[in-house]
DNA sequence: ACCCAGGGTCATA
DNA sequence: TATGACCATGGG
């Protein structure tokens, strides 16, 4: 069996199991973005309320972001955990986005143009840019994260630590599905990831768990 | 009290 | 190239 179909097969598994996740939580893509960088190595939970924060200081749009003193743009999102340097980077990809012509002139450019542009912004790196890219501007990019890496090497399907670019774009060759069923892909293994796969402990009701190829894999 | 989260950067070996 | 420290808040 070609590795795509298991891929396909792990896809239609999950979303029956957990039902469409609808992402992005977000109302434009702007908000898509800032989200994406608020939400590093922290629960979404106190990401959104960061967000929820911007929102009531009037201060979610690239105008308002760029005005904002550094120290008090800072506080505001502080539930978001590292603030003092997510400010920092909320101010890079604020800059990036005016000078870039804001969602118009971002939507024009190629998908590598795009990618390039946010790679270059300190403190957003691989997967941030792919949500970005995905969830905010409706590129087909296959979203790797901790939980991706996890899922698919306990089924035994790739090695786990694999650097970035090179499994994304093998994950990108292998699952043939389009830009919207990499966008519920990803929003999926989260979903699943949350439960499953975890770090340390293990489960017993995995519904991968004859997906899993050979027998040295489990949740 | 401990582990972890919808990461990325930088210093060190 | 490849770990480890660091950023920091909040939930389970």
């Amino acid at each position: 069996m070609p590795a795509g179909a298991t891929y396909n097969r792990i896809y239609a598994r999950l979303l029956k199991r957990y039902g469409a996740q609808d992402w992005w939580p977000a109302d434009d893509p702007f908000e898509v973005a800032v989200g994406a960088v608020l939400t590093q190595g922290t629960a979404w939970l106190n990401a959104a309320r960061a967000v929820e924060a911007l929102k009531q200081s009037k201060a979610l749009n690239p105008r308002s972001i760029a005005a904002m003193p550094e120290s008090s743009l800072a506080a505001t999102i502080r539930p978001a955990g590292f603030h003092n340097v997510k400010a920092g980077r909320l101010k890079g990809l604020t800059g990036w986005w005016l000078a870039s012509g804001g969602r118009r002139g971002i939507q024009g450019m190629t998908s590598e143009c795009l990618r390039d542009g946010l790679l270059g912004i300190r403190g957003i790196g691989g997967e941030t840019a792919d949500a970005i890219m995905l969830y905010a501007f409706e590129r087909r990019v296959f979203v790797v994260d901790a939980y991706a890496r996890r899922v698919f090497s306990r089924i035994g399907l790739i090695d786990g630590d694999e650097k970035y670019e090179s499994l994304r774009l093998s994950l990108e060759r292998t699952f043939n599905g389009a830009a919207a069923a990499c966008n519920e892909y990803h929003a999926l293994i989260v979903e699943h990831g949350k439960t499953h796969c975890r770090p340390q402990p293990r489960c017993n009701d995995c519904c991968l768990a004859d997906v899993c190829v050979g027998s040295r894999v489990r949740c």
